[in-house]
DNA sequence: TAGTCCCGCCATGAT
DNA sequence: ATCATGGCGGGACTA
């Protein structure tokens, strides 16, 4: 009993509609989607605990804190896990590793996938209507063992359970957050559209239905790393299809808290003078100049293993390889903006439960806000002389 | 219309 | 049994 304590939710939407226009409920405030994403989720969750002084996180804290159920924190945690920004140290806790954690968490990846010669799919299944072959096993730190392959189950048994929790553990979030960025960073692919990656990880389950679920999946993975900027979003070059392009791992960027986060905490209590309004850190993001430390990595040639042959057997129609190492900044096309990135609609969204924290910490986040931004400014500034551009007076 | 992907039911694992 | 996790997919939102 912690939970369910502000509303039942009957079926059915309860925020009807959101035709603007005719109607009258509410004065504005249209439903939006944005805002509740998971990529904003994740990013005021990185505001929040990126930052010195953070330790352990607490699940319900964060819940909380957050203003969403616990559910949602769990799809953020798992795959911020999964990167080794945290750890999970028990029941409701996990240990805030940070940023810098990333590169080893990458480069364990990188070997894993580049052995192992994946005996991945190895076709077919029997019985059930649906397969899905998904291997790959690891997850923390062992000289390779290959866990308890299971596939040794022909004959007669109904599969005792075993393999189970490797069954459940196999369709994990984090697992296959594990192994969409295995997709980048041990081959040549730089942009990939979820679509394929999903037909990569599944071993080509023609079955729409487990692709349906695989791509979902693969969304809400894409979402978080995006917002941590791992990748971005882009379109395959040749079909104008939508895909993610890997930016890796290049310094930890800014996070911001939402907007209407600030603006719950602001209006419930103005504890700053002057207004925080135009703070707005936000806009700055490492676009382009980040493509060329991704390939950080890449000098890896062993790719050409399994892998490889897995892309060639789809055809390289939707990728897009990147053999050659991008000297400096090769874009291999236009920007293609759409910094729309992550919405900050400041519209009302009052609601919540729990608004008791939020002061204060979102107090302590804003001297944390001009920290961080000004030593990254000056980082930037420093590091590259920043011929112009700046778009600061 | 084709993409996105939020929401929360409910199976499953931990206690 | 209760509580913690977290698959999963219907179908509402968006572009």
């Amino acid at each position: 009993m912690s939970d369910l304590p502000p509303e039942k939710p009957n079926m059915e939407l309860s925020s009807s509609c959101s035709m603007p226009g005719s109607s009258s409920s509410s004065l504005h405030h249209s439903y939006s989607r944005k805002q509740k994403s998971l990529g904003l989720l994740c990013t005021n969750f990185l505001a929040l605990y990126n930052r010195h002084g953070i330790e352990t996180i607490g699940l319900d804290d964060a819940s909380s804190k957050l203003g969403v159920e616990r559910r949602r924190i769990y799809d953020i945690v798992n795959v911020l896990e999964s990167v080794g920004v945290l750890t999970r140290r028990a029941k409701n806790q996990y240990t805030w590793k940070g940023f810098s954690a990333i590169p080893a968490a990458l480069k364990e990846l990188q070997e894993e996938g580049a052995k192992d010669t994946f005996h991945r799919f190895y076709t077919n299944e029997n019985v059930k209507g649906s397969d899905d072959e998904d291997d790959e096993e690891e997850s923390s730190s062992q000289p390779l063992s290959s866990s308890q392959t299971d596939t040794s189950k022909p004959a007669s048994s109904p599969l005792p359970d075993s393999s189970k929790i490797d069954n459940r553990r196999e369709k994990s979030l984090g697992l296959l957050t594990q192994n969409f960025i295995k997709l980048f960073i041990c081959s040549q692919a730089t942009i990939i559209s979820l679509d394929e990656a999903a037909k990569l990880l599944l071993g080509d389950a023609h079955n729409t239905s487990i692709m349906r679920t695989k791509v979902r999946r693969l969304y809400d993975i894409a979402n978080v790393l995006s917002s941590m900027n791992l990748i971005e979003k882009t379109h395959t070059l040749d079909s104008r299809k939508p895909a993610f392009k890997w930016l890796g791992y290049n310094g930890e960027p800014t996070f911001t808290l939402s907007s209407d986060l600030m603006m719950q905490a602001e209006s419930k209590k103005r504890v700053f003078g002057t207004d925080l309004s135009n703070v707005s850190v936000k806009r700055s993001k490492t676009h382009d100049s980040a493509t060329e430390r991704s390939l950080k990595m890449k000098q890896h040639a062993i790719a050409e293993s399994s892998y490889n042959r897995i892309f060639d057997a789809l055809g390289s129609r939707g990728y897009e390889f990147g053999p050659f190492a991008p000297a400096t900044g090769t874009y291999p096309t236009a920007p293609l903006e759409d910094n729309s990135k992550r919405a900050f609609d400041v519209q009302n969204l009052v609601s919540d439960y729990r608004p008791s924290y939020q002061n204060q910490v979102l107090k302590d986040l804003f001297g944390h806000y001009m920290d961080a931004w000004k030593s990254w400014y000056t980082e930037v500034t420093q590091k590259n002389p920043l011929p112009d551009t700046s778009q600061h007076h």
